[in-house]
RNA sequence: GGUCCCAUCGUCUAGCGGCCUAGGACGCUGGCCUCUCACGCCGGAGACACGGGUUCGAUCCCCGUUGGGACCA
């Protein structure tokens, strides 16, 4: 595919709730194409729909993209501000006759529509008020279109190929309803051409109002601009993704503690690939991608492969941001008060030995709870299990031993270890369980040796301690 | 119901007529490593929806069937 045309793409969400994961993946892939082709990416509000539309959808929207760092070069323009363009695009249709006055009301239509059914019918506008001469007193008109009911019009798609649609099919459809608002399909192609919008890349939901859109285009004498419909992002169900499906909105999956390239990464494959390539840096996704290797069918989405991409993520991910990551996730927590910070070079320490077993930041704060927190919460099974009365005199050795250790550093605690088990007879697993239950509350930990260390020798010795009083 | 789209392992996908006894990844699973859990490493199970063509030869091209999805109501 050669891209003759400068390139200026858009992302236009509606604010009418959270940015979410389907709407992710558009805004995605229209700003890999525009990075890879050096074009220009513009945000547009779509809100003309008044009564669902709010400021606070628009500033989740804006924050979720900015974390996702799908940066825009112009916008956000909103709709609503462009008011004045849309009616003088609506009377420029009226005086060429290709747009009329309707006063027929939702009820009308409705009855008509279910009498066509009966008859069977397509439930299709009957052009009544076509020919009207007079206005029809007390009554404000919608706005109709009038498509052309002869012929075919072919939607050449970047991606589907080219997808032909039978005129005939397609009805006088309403660019302005009776409160003056545009209709979804008219405001987009005014925007779109005014914002001299190269490539329209969507869902592919929109593929059936394509052909219609492509009409007003050519009413308005105006070069349509090529188009891509994305596939559908589906559930584990294979119906289109929804709030059932569980998570679906960026913020969600912020406070799930996912990592903004873990899920690029992962919508970036959704629909898309490059040979058996699965991990991307963000250059390599600008570099690579291109609308050919989007594949046409549906995907489903599969949270497990998230997961592992974001474990991935984190392993490479560096300490310091990962340390402030997990320092707002423990104050939101409670666990760490203002003014009452750990050390940061001690954090860092912690977080190092965090992140193997980390799937997602909040994994990570909770393996670094024991570490921060004056108590442990205790897991009673895990108590029962190794916690026995008999390794009381054990343990009291190995806290006489440790008191002694100087520097308290990794390799002399295994030493001590090590000697203890030697002496004792008994293997590492029986000293090293116990001692993992006392100080973390449970049998999962990072190695018991770089636990002790971070925890120091003072609590350390402290909680192992109050370990054997409670046997 | 009408219109349009889609179809390779459970999932994401590679494949663009012979390289395919179909490759990779997630997940699942057997083993190794091991102080726990992980990580890592080695191995395993697992798919071309079906039926017709076209062709010397079809996962790949065409048609139909089936199935799924989206849109319009």
């Amino acid at each position: 595919m050669s891209i003759t045309r400068n390139v200026r793409v858009r992302f236009a969400p509606s604010p009418t709730g959270a940015l979410h994961i389907g709407g992710v993946r558009t805004a995605l892939f229209n700003w890999l194409f525009a990075r890879h082709h050096k074009g220009t990416f513009i945000l547009r509000i779509e809100d003309t729909d008044q009564t669902r539309s709010t400021d606070e959808s628009i500033k989740v929207i804006l924050d979720s993209m900015k974390w996702l760092g799908l940066d825009w070069d112009e916008g956000p323009f909103r709709q609503t501000e462009r008011m004045d363009i849309y009616r003088e695009h609506v009377d420029r249709l009226l005086k060429l006759g290709k747009a009329y006055y309707c006063y027929c009301t939702p009820e009308e239509l409705e009855a008509r529509r279910k009498e066509a059914m009966a008859a069977g019918k397509p439930p299709k506008y009957d052009r009544k008020c076509r020919s009207l001469k007079t206005p029809i007193e007390g009554r404000t008109p919608a706005v109709r279109f009038l498509s052309s009911d002869e012929g075919q019009t072919i939607v050449r798609d970047l991606i589907r190929g080219a997808v032909t649609f039978e005129n005939q099919q397609l009805d006088d459809l309403i660019i302005q309803r009776s409160d003056g608002f545009p209709t979804y399909n008219f405001a987009v192609v005014v925007d779109d051409v005014t914002m001299s919008i190269s490539h329209v890349i969507r869902g592919d939901d929109h593929l059936n109002n394509t052909p219609r859109q492509i009409q007003l285009y050519e009413a308005l004498g105006y070069d349509p601009p090529e188009f891509a419909h994305l596939p559908m992002i589906l559930g584990s169900d294979k119906t289109k993704l929804s709030k059932r499906h569980g998570a679906t909105a960026v913020t969600e999956y912020i406070s799930l503690g996912y990592l903004p390239e873990a899920l690029v990464n992962y919508l970036s494959r959704l629909g898309w690939s490059s040979g058996d390539q699965e991990i991307f840096s963000r250059q390599e996704l600008i570099e690579k991608f291109a609308l050919d290797s989007v594949g046409k069918a549906p995907s489903v989405f599969n949270p497990e492969k998230l997961v592992w991409l974001n474990h991935h993520y984190i392993q490479q991910a560096d300490l310091n941001r990962l340390s402030e990551l997990l320092l707002d996730l423990l104050k939101k927590d409670g666990a760490v008060t203002e003014g009452n910070e750990p050390d940061r070079e001690w954090l860092k320490t912690l977080v190092k030995i965090l992140t193997e077993r980390s799937h997602t930041l909040v994994e990570m704060k909770t393996g670094a709870l024991p570490f921060l927190l004056d108590g442990i919460t205790m897991d009673e099974k895990a108590k029962a299990k190794h916690l026995t009365p008999d390794v009381a005199p054990l343990l009291s050795e190995l806290t006489a031993r440790l008191r002694s250790v100087d520097p308290f550093t990794h390799t002399e605690i295994e030493t001590v270890f090590n000697a203890l088990v030697a002496e004792k007879g008994i293997k590492l697993g029986k000293l090293a369980q116990p001692v993992r239950v006392a100080l973390t509350g449970g049998t999962v930990s990072p190695g018991i040796f770089a636990v002790i260390e971070v925890m120091g020798k003072e609590k350390t010795v402290k909680r192992i301690e109050a370990a054997i009083c409670s046997l």
